[in-house]
Order: structure tokens, then C-alpha cells, then sequence
DNA sequence: ATTTATTTTGATTAAATAATAAATTTGAAG
DNA sequence: CTTCAAATTTATTATTTAATCAAAATAAAT
């Protein structure tokens, strides 16, 4: 699995596009092309990111307001713009929906890349102090999805997987509902084929493993559709 | 008392140093205007700054050395270049300095402003994991990051390299919690590459030598995430 | 200028994690 | 009840990350 850095482009020209994704991609990290901002809303909403380089000028949905969108939602998301034209304005109205940088057109590649590491690099730091989520208690287990430890009762911890912390991670946000096998596959896996379907199969046998010590907790299977976490 | 912020401002034209100064302290910031390297050295060791402003280009003493030279002290200010001609070369290195954000010359004051508001704010954020904690006691040991000692109970105390002191008042900072490997690349290493990280994991190495003389001490490792110093 | 301490580099080995393959079981629909 | 797709499991292989060690390079101190 690639831990790679996750980047949605917004771009409605095509062949800058693709050509910025492809040497993006060259640079280690995964691209989510989108050509409007419509469709670059949808991605953003399926997938999960670590930043936005977002075209200022598109057709039916501009760069800004497109950001306003994502920040509604993530707030902390960092945002970079492309303006064509360096107009003050652009930039001010940029850096007042909470863009973290922005770029001229044409820029240069190299530099595009120094500040895409400078933000991500920002943001993780960040991130430590964020409030997401950590702990977790069900039944009687205690999940630090931080130290990646499933503890059940006073037992040692066990330690577990990326992935397994993950998909752990995702069941109990809807426990004792489904866990659509697409959200999964779209938020661990970024991709949803045959194989990466039954990986995350063997990480659900994985999970049901350590969750079996407790007979109150189970994964169940909804044909079709998803898991489902159950705690009595 | 102000609490205005307060920044470092250091420009060789004396026209164009003295207007931004006032501009600047217009806009609620405590300003202290050096007119090259030298003075700006000198300034920035007396006095206590939330901010450098450099102009890059100086006689004698231009803005990356003192850049340079001012992250070696507080590795953690923030930096603001300020570049004439906006050569690529000069963004890069400016970033490898440790930049927050560069500006052309001429820029607009209140782009620079937005800035300068930017860059307090993620500061304010990440000074929050900082600490000016010089002492710690952790089972039989007793630490003082300040001389750089480690003492474990009445033994004489083992002195630590910079860097191994760093490292361990980080990993005390974060005590039974994910101290994460990117934290303490970015804030000892200032970089994050295959080869910090192989040193840094040499550093892990010392500093277990010298713990393991506590069986309730130990160094862990979390794949992929960072490492934890554990205190039964 | 020479010694000593510190840090980096590179190679090697070990460990953890993830992907794939294949065999088996289960569930839904006609 | 038969058929087919979906799900489960176990086993194997590949990839990524970490630990260790020794040497070389750098910086600091005498």
C-alpha cells in the first residue's frame, strides 16, 4: 500500500491538466484529476485528501467558490490556486477563502513542488495537535487508533496494521450500522477493484480474529452492500 | 504592555526600509528596522522576534546567511524573503533556508499584510507543542535538557550531543504518546529525506543504550508512524 | 595542527506490512 | 435445488520500513 501523499487537481484545461498530474505523479504523490468544479467536488467528497491545487478561473464553478465548498467541509484542508493573471484582487480574495499559497501561471514546476512540501510538511505538524478522534471504547475492548492498539480488558494490547487500524477505524464511526464496502475501499484503499476488494476481505478475517474474544462483538456481512459492527 | 506582535526588519535601501517600517508599525506590529546582515544579527540576538523580514539581496552580509544564521538560534521563526528579481534559483534556496513565504519586489503591501497574518497564525499553532520545560523525571532518571545531561539514579550524569538531547526532550514531550518521525525530522533535522532518517534511527539507537538501564524504560517503534518512549 | 566529539552516509539484515493467489464457503435468485 | 456471484480463509510472495553496524565526513576543542 502506498502511503503517498494524496493531491485533488482541478484543472479545466486538459492537456495542462494531465500533463501537471503526470508530473506529479513522477513526484511520488497520487493525483485525482478533476475538469470543472463540479466534478471537482464530487471527488473530493468520495475520496480523501491531503491537498487541493485548485484552477481560479473555470467555467460554472470557479476555483474560489470551489473552495469555499471543501472548506465547509475540511476546514484545515490546504489550498493552493493557480491564477492566470496575478491580479491583487485574485490574490487577496484567495487568501481570504484560506488558500495556503498561490501560483502564477506559468509557474515553475520545481517550485510548485517546494510548496507543496512546505504545506503538507505544515500540516502534519498541525495535524498532532488536531482533536480528531483517538480512543475508542466498545464492549470490552479499548482502541487507540493513534497507538494502533486494540486492548481487550486488561489483556497487553495488540497492535495492529495501518490498514487494520483504519478499517477498525471506519467500522466504529458507524457502529452498529453499515459501513458501506465502497467507503471503505475509497477512503483505505483509494480504489475499488477486484483485488483490492479482497484484500480488504482478508483484513475484515483479520479484524474478526481479535474481535472474537468478545462474543458481544461481531462483523457482520450485508451482501452486497457492506460491514456492519455489531456490540450487543 | 503591547502584546503586538514583533518583527525583524532588515533592508539595506534605507527609502524603501524606513516607509515599510512605518507601514508595517500602522498596522499594530512592533517593528525593528536593521540595515544589513551585520545589524540585523546583532538586532535579532537582542531583542525577541515572532517574525524575520529579509531582504535577499545585501551587501556584505546577504538575507540567506542571516537566515541561516537565525535559524540555527530559533529554528523555528518564521522567515519572510524579500527578492527583486524572483530567479528561480533564489525561491528554491530561500526554501531550503527554512522560508515560510517570499515576496517580489515590488509587492504589494497588502499581500504582504495577508502574509504576515498567514504565517503568525500557523506560529501561534505550533508553538503550542513547544515547551520550555528544561527538566524531566521519568522513572530513575532524571534529565536536564537546558546542560544536556541524562542521570540515572546516583550515577554520574552522561552527557548528550545536541542532537540526542533533542531528540529525547521531544520524545519526553510526548511521553507513552506517538512522538511521530516527521516531528522530529522537520524541527531536529530540518529536512526529511532516506538519509535524516537513517540518522535519526542511529539517534533512536543511542538513546536506548543509555535508557536501557531501566527496565521500565524502552523505545518503541510504531511502523510507518514514529516512535514512543514508554514509562511503566 | 591535531585530537576528540559529533553527525552523516551507506550497506546489510531483520521485521512489519500489504498484495496476490487459490481453495472453500456462503448467500441470493431463478 | 442448482447455479453463480460474493465473501471468507489460509498460504505465499513482494514491498516497505526499521535496526544495526562500521566507515567517512564534519565540526569543535585543545
Amino acid at each position: 500500500m502506498s502511503n503517498k501523499k494524496r493531491i485533488l487537481l482541478v484543472e479545466d484545461d486538459p492537456n495542462f491538466g494531465i500533463i501537471l498530474r503526470d508530473f506529479l505523479k513522477m513526484n511520488e504523490y497520487d493525483v485525482i484529476l478533476a475538469k470543472n468544479g463540479m466534478e471537482g467536488f464530487e471527488k473530493f467528497k468520495k475520496f480523501e485528501f491531503n491537498l487541493c491545487i485548485l484552477d481560479v478561473m473555470m467555467p460554472y464553478k470557479d476555483g474560489f467558490t470551489l473552495a469555499t465548498e471543501i472548506k465547509a467541509i475540511s476546514p484545515d484542508m490546504p489550498i493552493i490556486f493557480l491564477t492566470a493573471k496575478s491580479m491583487k484582487e485574485d490574490v487577496l480574495k484567495g487568501y481570504k477563502v484560506g488558500a495556503d499559497d498561490y501560483l502564477k501561471k506559468p509557474f515553475d514546476s520545481d517550485v510548485l513542488l517546494f510548496k507543496i512540501k512546505a504545506i503538507l510538511k505544515r500540516n502534519k505538524i498541525s495535524s498532532i495537535i488536531d482533536t480528531e478522534e483517538t480512543e475508542f471504547n466498545f464492549s470490552s475492548f479499548h482502541f487507540n487508533s493513534k497507538l494502533r492498539h486494540l486492548k481487550f480488558k486488561n489483556e497487553s494490547p495488540v497492535k495492529l496494521s495501518p490498514k487494520e487500524n483504519m478499517l477498525l477505524k471506519l467500522l466504529l464511526i458507524h457502529i452498529n450500522d453499515l459501513m458501506p464496502r465502497e467507503l471503505a475501499l475509497t477512503r483505505i484503499w483509494h480504489d475499488d477493484n477486484y483485488f483490492t476488494s479482497r484484500s480488504m476481505d482478508v483484513y475484515i478475517a483479520k479484524l474478526r480474529k481479535q474481535l472474537q474474544k468478545d462474543p458481544k462483538v461481531s462483523i457482520n456481512n450485508i451482501h452486497g452492500e457492506g460491514f456492519r459492527l455489531i456490540v450487543e
